[in-house]
DNA sequence: AAGTCGTGGGT
DNA sequence: TACCCAAGACT
């Protein structure tokens, strides 16, 4: 990870740019490391520390986290940093108690950015950590419930040396030797005293309540272009599903949407529907497309210059409706 | 305090 | 295909 500090420069002193730190957290927030690389590096090129994002317009930070995903953190992130420059000068705090007062920063984030940007003895309790607990104390107990109890167990085994090096530590054992599926017990380095794999049990722990199956549900989604070019689109309510992302007009999502065209048309349907899925359900959207005149007004949303729209500043599932009406409406 | 909130990769 | 999973926070 570009934003780590190797642990011997840690050692000599060397301390990571705290602002780097929590940006790398907070996208790392149920986010693999791979998706989230490209994105921190954009980010701190766009805005290289946290007064310059203070100032940033939230229509260019909400653009730049397009793809990533979890858009509210894209919201507290602004937010954040505008409390940063405002309440501390401009200084990120560094303790765990003033980090969790800040917006988008819960008890994970605080240790993170405690331990490993201040080298504060905190305990981190990830998805990885819940993980090593669970097996190194042969924790049955599902989780989430279990959560208490795992936390328990990882704050007693914190060392008060090298805070940041323990942190990032365990969590990359969890990653990398103690993973989900086939853990790598043979080279684990806590293999000694690893209860679980003493019983035979790692391999099936932590265990978790099961889930319920996710629905599936059904929409409309508009895409109009105006004789010079222009995109019809609408910015979505600043809470909820994409909320504050730029999307195509549509109809609600539910089990039989209502049709709810932004403007007078000739609608064409479209042959092919856009699938996407969210966290809690499936969604199928039927696209509906218009060739408008250039004096067609829209009882919804506002036209965007063709030299004004990129395609990637649409979350995940309205781009795939761009991609398929734009097929379309080129005939290929 | 259970539900909500994205996405891409792995199996 | 259909699930699981990822350095969680907010309501």
């Amino acid at each position: 990870m570009p934003w780590r500090v190797p642990p011997a420069d840690r050692q000599a002193g060397v301390l990571p740019d705290p602002y780097a730190v929590w940006m790398s957290e907070v996208m790392l927030q149920q986010t693999t490391v791979a998706a989230v690389r490209d994105y921190h590096r954009k980010f701190m090129a766009l805005w290289p520390d946290v007064s310059a994002l203070a100032a940033a317009d939230d229509a260019d930070v909400m653009a730049a986290w397009a793809g990533l995903g979890y858009y509210a953190r894209a919201r507290n992130l602004l937010k954040c940093a505008r409390a940063v420059v405002a309440d501390h000068g401009g200084i990120f705090p560094d303790t765990y108690d003033k980090l969790l007062t800040l917006p988008g920063i819960g008890p994970y984030t605080a240790a993170a950015v405690a331990a490993i940007a201040f080298d504060r003895s905190e305990t981190v309790v990830d998805g990885n950590v819940e993980r090593v607990m669970a097996r190194l104390y042969d924790v049955h107990a599902p989780l989430p419930g279990a959560k208490p109890q795992l936390t328990d167990l990882a704050a007693a085994l914190t060392p008060p040396e090298r805070p940041g090096d323990y942190a990032q530590a365990v969590m990359d054992l969890g990653a990398t030797i103690c993973t989900p599926r086939n853990p790598a017990c043979g080279i684990c380095p806590w293999r000694g005293p690893c209860a679980a794999r003493d019983a035979g049990t790692a391999a099936a722990l932590p265990k978790k309540t099961p889930k319920k199956k996710t629905p599936t549900r059904f929409g409309i989604a508009y895409v109009a272009r105006r004789a010079d070019g222009a995109w019809l689109l609408e910015k979505r309510p600043e809470k909820g599903l994409l909320g504050g992302m730029l999307g195509w007009p549509g109809s609600d999502w539910s089990d039989a949407p209502a049709p709810n065209p932004p403007l007078d048309a000739d609608w064409t349907s479209l042959p092919a529907e856009a699938r996407h899925t969210f966290t809690h359900f499936h969604l199928r959207l039927k696209i509906e497309v218009a060739f408008v005149p250039q004096d067609a007004a829209a009882q919804r949303g506002q036209f965007v210059p063709a030299g004004d729209f990129r395609p990637a500043a649409l979350p995940t599932a309205m781009r795939k409706v761009y991609d398929l009406a734009t097929s379309a409406l080129q005939g290929d």
